[in-house]
DNA sequence: GAGAACATGTAAAGCGTTACATGATTAA
DNA sequence: TTAATCATGTAACGCTTTACATGTTCTC
């Protein structure tokens, strides 16, 4: 058990509001999948550890064998000090930069022609974010944290998308003919 | 073998020249540690397989058991095929980002002060990054592949930090008292 | 009645990290 | 001669993905 941030989304997610698996992973599916995917098999195992664990119970059952699941306050505890008292793991991983540090492979031509896709899927990226945020109804509970700090990482991933963009096109500029 | 970045990862920087396991650690530890991370057990047990694959082949033998490979004709097609035809794996895992996601489960001066201290850090790595771009030798070998598409990569590095510092003072003007 | 959405899991395989393990060669 | 560096691996464990598996409830 290293880092395991995936325990302590799920207890800060049921934080908000007590949900059952197939809750969360609407959420992990529309929200946060760009910050940190998760699949059904996963959260639904790591639930069952939760609750073992005493760090998160069941609060009520519903039709289809339901189960919404709240944290408890060894649950709290434990978010709290993840978030305070240990630091982030940044390791990061990008495929396309490793693909543009490995650019030598291609010719000049190919390496720009490469760049430049990069800065079209970027754009088409930045277009979806725009119909997303807009599709959003930010009035809707203005008090919401989920969506006051929902915001706030959209935001990250708007100047990330921004540039990126720029970054491509100045690369590109950077490659000889 | 789903994406297998690690193995491109090694065919491409074997292409640049020829390296042993011990060689390709030191570009993952040095240059490449912020964009595709690896240990040494998955570079050795890596380099073995593509060995047996055909994609990768000895080309010398020195003390201490040293091996040194070289991509084969199909290890360099493999590397153009990954490169061109199919699309970068672009899941994105920030536990940063996952925190200040559930900042609900902190109150608010708490959230302002993690929101300081993220762009007290990024300071930090921008303060790194500037000593270790004045540290390389940009001159050596001014046609290198790796050197050329690595500055790329690292410009990239430097806008990121410099967008993430910008965005983590505007998110704590973002959280009210 | 049929299809969509709800709801929860198991199994297998791959990828990545950490700890352990060993030994040879070089430079001071 | 001793410490640093060179050099290669194995074993165990944990996280993540994919495929498989099953059944219920609601809505049209």
């Amino acid at each position: 058990m290293r880092r395991m941030s995936l325990r302590h989304a799920l207890i800060g997610l049921l934080r908000e509001r007590p949900a059952s698996g197939y809750d969360l992973m609407q959420v992990f599916d529309k929200s946060l999948h760009q910050v940190w995917p998760a699949t059904k098999s996963q959260v639904y195992a790591e639930l069952a550890k939760l609750d073992e664990a005493g760090l998160i119970t069941v609060t009520a059952e519903g039709p289809r064998g339901r189960r919404e699941y709240a944290p408890t306050e060894a649950g709290l505890a434990e978010l709290r000090h993840w978030m305070l008292e240990t630091t982030p793991d940044e390791t990061q991983r990008s495929e396309t930069l490793l693909r543009v540090f490995l650019l030598g492979a291609l010719d000049r031509a190919q390496a720009k022609d490469f760049m430049l896709a990069i800065r079209e899927r970027t754009l088409a990226d930045l277009a979806r974010l725009d119909a997303l945020t807009e599709s959003i109804d930010w009035d809707w509970r203005a008090d919401d944290d989920l969506l006051r700090y929902g915001a706030i990482v959209m935001e990250w991933g708007r100047r990330m998308m921004e540039m990126t963009r720029d970054w491509s096109e100045w690369a590109a500029t950077r490659i000889p003919d």
